[in-house]
DNA sequence: CTGAATCCGTGGCGATACTG
DNA sequence: CAGTATCGCCACGGATTCAG
């Protein structure tokens, strides 16, 4: 029985964080949010639709694998939609939704605090690491 | 040379996202928020100093591992400071900074949006779920 | 063009044991 | 009480390959 304790365990532990998860609707979108490419997905899509292509080329970096996993992700939340495009080649649009457009002043806000306190963030770095 | 390509391909990796980080803010505090256990430290400290045994105590479920590294972390970005009272046995006090409290309003905007659209977001998904 | 499937390295996290 | 040090696991992401 001893070789079942640490799945056990481990299933003990996402079955805490799930009911967590569940009472806790901002954990939950923080979650989301802090997604690598999801930022960057939302803020691609902001000015408008985009095909697959175009978001893999404008957010360098991101692996087929990942840009898909990502979309569906925001797709299955409602975020984003997916429009095909039956022609040759295939034609796929992904846009903002209205909930995903919602999100905006939410990822507005954090962005703006950011920008006016990242500096004291980076001093109080600088200032922690030298004082070692 | 074909044994260095991945390696590499790592490092540039990493040095594209550092210098991404570098210039976008927002991402960087995203990072830092998306932590499981930041937010749960910011708002177990927004009512006051807590000891690092109640910290413990109170978000259950976090080793001590994760506690201490997360907090080092909050202490080096200057957002919680730590506070030494060298009596017997020693005692330590975490509190949120003013920093560590402007962050505040951010959260309760994120916690606000969630909590308002949290039931769309999970519609959606059983919407996407039982589709296919 | 837009994906799905697979392999695989590695870094994060929990558990455990030890210290001042 | 408040940590530090070490180990092992596995989940996540990148690269690659195949498919409609």
């Amino acid at each position: 029985m001893a070789t079942q304790t640490a799945a056990q365990r481990r299933d003990e532990a996402r079955a805490a964080y799930d009911a967590y998860l569940a009472c806790c609707p901002a954990r939950e979108l923080l979650d989301t949010l802090s997604d690598k490419w999801v930022s960057l997905i939302l803020n691609a899509l902001s000015d408008g639709p985009l095909r697959y292509s175009d978001l893999g080329r404008i957010i360098a970096g991101v692996s087929q694998k990942m840009l898909t996993q990502t979309l569906r992700g925001l797709e299955r939340d409602g975020l984003v939609s997916r429009t095909v495009t039956p022609s040759v080649p295939v034609r796929v649009d992904y846009a903002l939704t209205e909930l995903g457009h919602d999100l905006q002043p939410v990822m507005l806000a954090i962005k703006r605090w950011a920008e006016g306190n990242i500096d004291q963030v980076h001093s109080a770095r600088k200032a922690y690491d030298t004082r070692l």
